[in-house]
DNA sequence: GATGAATGAGAATTCATTCAT
DNA sequence: AATGAATGAATTCTCATTCAT
C-alpha cells in the first residue's frame, strides 16, 4: 500500500529528473554529482535513491524520455502538412522539418537537449546498458524517417532511384552533425547555412 | 647537459603519447585514469610527470598532434591534383576529399582520432583552456577549407553565388556528424552513402 | 531538517578536534596525515570532511579554540584578586599569573597546547591565512595583558615609568621562550628558576 | 685515491649547504624539496647525494655547523672585555652580550639562522637523531653561559646567591623567547625591550 | 517513505631516493 | 664522480552509495 499515491510519486520523479537533465546539460555526466542534483532538485540524497538506483539509472531515464522527440516532431508535422483529402505534401514536409530542427536550436531547452544528447552518446559509447538505449533511439528515429521517405516516394514527391537507407543515414548523422557544431562546439550556424544545407538534403531527394 | 638527448626525450614521450591516446580513445577521459597510462605505457606514474604536468596536458597535447590531420590532408591532396601546368582541379580534389576523409573511418586508427576528436570536444566544453585549442582547430580547418573553395570559385570550377561561410560551416559540420555516427554511435555508414553525401555537397558548391 | 541535531554535530566535531590535537601535538603538521586522524578519532575519511574541508581547516580550528586559553586564564585570575571594595592586587596577580602559567606546563594537556602552539607558529610563517589567526592572536594577548598592567599602575602597583609595550614585549615573549625550551626542547624549567624568572619581570614592573 | 682533492669536496659542500639554508629558512624543512637545494646550489641531484646520505642529513649538518655561533660570539667577546691585566669585566660582558645577540635580529644572515634554528627544533621534537644534536647544542651553549657566570660570581661581578642552573635556563630560554617572536612571528622587538630586558636578567645576576 | 551523515574505495599528484650512463 | 631521468610509496581529497533514525 504505497502511502505517496501514484501520481504524487511521478511527480516527484519529475522533479529529479528536471533538476538532473538541467545539471547534466551544464556539466556533463561526470562533472555532475549527485548533491548537484540534490540542490537542484531540493529533493535529499536518499530520497533520490528511492526513485532511481543510480546516478546512471537517472541519466539513462533522462535520455529514454527526451530522445522521442524528434521523431515525435516529424510524425506530429506530419498531421499538419496533410490536406483534407489525406494527402501528405511530403516535399514542403521534409524542408520544414529540417529547418525547423536547426532553427529550434536558438531555443534554449532544444539547446540543452542537444547538449545532453551528446553527453549520452559520449558516456553510452563506453556503457553496454546505455548503449543498446542509443542504439534504439536511432533505429526508432530512422524507421520513422524512412517511413515518411518511403511514402513521399510511394506519393511521388521524392525519387525512385534513392537509397533508403543512405539517405536516412546522411539526413541523421549530418543533422546531428550540424547540431552538435552549433551545441557543443558552440559555433554558431550562418544565416544562409540552414537553406543551403536544406536544399542539398533536397537535391538528394528530388535526385536533381 | 641533459642526459637524454633530445631524440630520446621525444621518443619516450611518444610512448606515453602513444599509450595515453589509446586508453583516452577506449576508455574516454574520465574514465581513464593515471594507472592506466602507466600500464598501458610502461612508463612508471612519476615517470609521466617528468612529461607531463597532469592528465589533462597528456590529453590537450594528444589533441594538438592529431588535429592537423584533417587540414594537412586537404593541402597535401591539393598537392595531387595539381597538373604539369600548376592547374588544379579543385572539384576532383573536394570530391575525393571528402570520400577519404569517409572512407578512412575503417582504418582503426583514424576510427580512434574520431572517437578522441569528440571526446575531446566533449571535455573542451567545460574547459575553457582546451576549449581555446578546440575552437582554434576548428578554425584552422575552416580557413584551409575555405581557401581552397575560394580558389575552386576563382578557378570556375564552382559558383560564384555560394556563402563560403555557409558551405564551410556545411561541410565541417555534416563530416563531423558522418564521422560521429560511424565511430561514436558505432552506426557503419552504408554502401551508397558516402557517394550520395558527397554529390549533395558537390550539388552545393555547383549550384546545381 | 538536520538529522543530527547542533549538540550531536559539536560533540562529533570534538571528537575529530580532540583527535586531531592529540596527533597534531605528538607529529606535528606535516607528519599528521589524515589517516592518523582517522585512527585516533575512529570517524571515518569522509566523515571528517563533512566537518572541516581540509586538514589546514582542522589545523586552524584546533589553533582558534586553544589559543584563547592564556589570555582567559588572566581575566578570569583577575576576578579571583579581586577583594570585596573591587580593589585588585596587581602586583599579586602578575606573580601568581606568571607562575602558574609555568607551573602548568607539567600538566600534560597544556605541554600538548604548548607543543601543538608551536607547531602552529612553525607552520603559520608559511601560511598567509594561518599567520593572520596567529598574529591577532598574540595582539589580542598583548591587550588583555597591557590592560592589567595599565590599570596596575593607575592602581599604584607598579611603576609609572614603565614601557608598556616593551613590557608586554618582554613578558609574552619570554613566557614563550620558556615554554618553549620546557615542552620543544624537552627541558624541565628548573624549580627555582621559576621564581626567579618571575622575579626578574616584577623587577621591571616595580622598576626596582 | 679521491680525483677531487680535499679543498674542491669542502667547497662543493659548502656549495650544497648554503644553499640549503637559504632555502630551508625560507620555506622550512618540509616545504623544501630536494629540487630547490638543487636549483638553488646548482648541483645536481645525485650530486647532493654523495656526499649527503638524505635530505635530514643535509638539514642536520647545516645545523651542527650554525649552532656553535651563539656560543662562539660570547667566548669571543670575553677575550675583548679582558683587560691588560686579565680580568674581565663580567658584568658588561654579560650586558652586551644579550644587547648584541637581540640586536643582530636585523641583520638577515642572523633573521635566517633563527628561523633555521626554530625549524631545526620543530623537526628535531619528532626526530631522536636530530634532537641529540640539538640538546647537545643547548647543553653546550650552557656550559659556556654557565663557565662565565661562575667566574663572574667569583670575580666578585655577580651575586654569589644565584642559582647558576636557574639563571643559565632563564637566560637562554628567555633569549630564544625574544628570538622566536621576532624571527618566527615577525613580531618586532620595541625600541626599549632590549634594554628593559638586559636590565631585568641584570637584576637576577647582580641580585638587586 | 524520507532524510542526510557516514562510508571507503579510488584518483591525481608529489618527491626523496636510486642508478644506469 | 657527476648527472638527471625514473621510480613508486604516500598523501589529500572526492563522491556514489548506504542505512540508522
Amino acid at each position: 500500500m504505497p502511502k505517496l499515491n501514484h501520481e504524487a510519486k511521478t511527480k516527484r520523479k519529475k522533479m529529479i529528473l528536471d533538476a538532473a537533465f538541467k545539471v547534466f546539460s551544464q556539466l556533463g555526466y561526470n562533472d555532475t554529482t549527485m548533491d548537484h542534483i540534490v540542490t537542484e532538485s531540493g529533493i535529499s540524497k536518499g530520497g533520490i535513491y528511492t526513485y532511481f538506483t543510480s546516478k546512471e539509472e537517472v541519466f539513462l531515464e533522462i535520455a529514454s524520455s527526451r530522445f522521442r522527440k524528434r521523431s515525435e516532431l516529424l510524425l506530429q508535422m506530419r498531421q499538419d502538412y496533410m490536406d483534407q483529402t489525406g494527402q501528405t505534401h511530403y516535399e514542403l514536409l521534409m524542408r520544414d522539418y529540417l529547418k525547423s530542427i536547426l532553427q529550434s536550436l536558438s531555443d534554449p531547452d532544444v539547446l540543452n537537449t542537444a547538449k545532453f544528447s551528446f553527453e549520452f552518446w559520449s558516456i553510452a559509447t563506453r556503457e553496454p546498458t546505455l548503449n543498446q538505449v542509443a542504439q534504439q533511439r536511432y533505429h526508432n528515429f530512422y524507421q520513422v524517417l524512412a517511413e515518411q521517405l518511403s511514402e513521399g516516394i510511394d506519393a511521388g514527391y521524392f525519387s525512385k532511384n534513392i537509397h533508403l537507407d543512405a539517405v536516412g543515414y546522411i539526413i541523421l548523422s549530418t543533422l546531428d552533425g550540424m547540431m552538435h557544431t552549433h551545441a557543443i562546439m558552440g559555433i554558431k550556424i550562418p544565416n544562409h547555412a540552414i537553406d543551403q544545407y536544406v536544399e542539398s538534403i533536397m537535391s538528394i531527394l528530388l535526385a536533381l
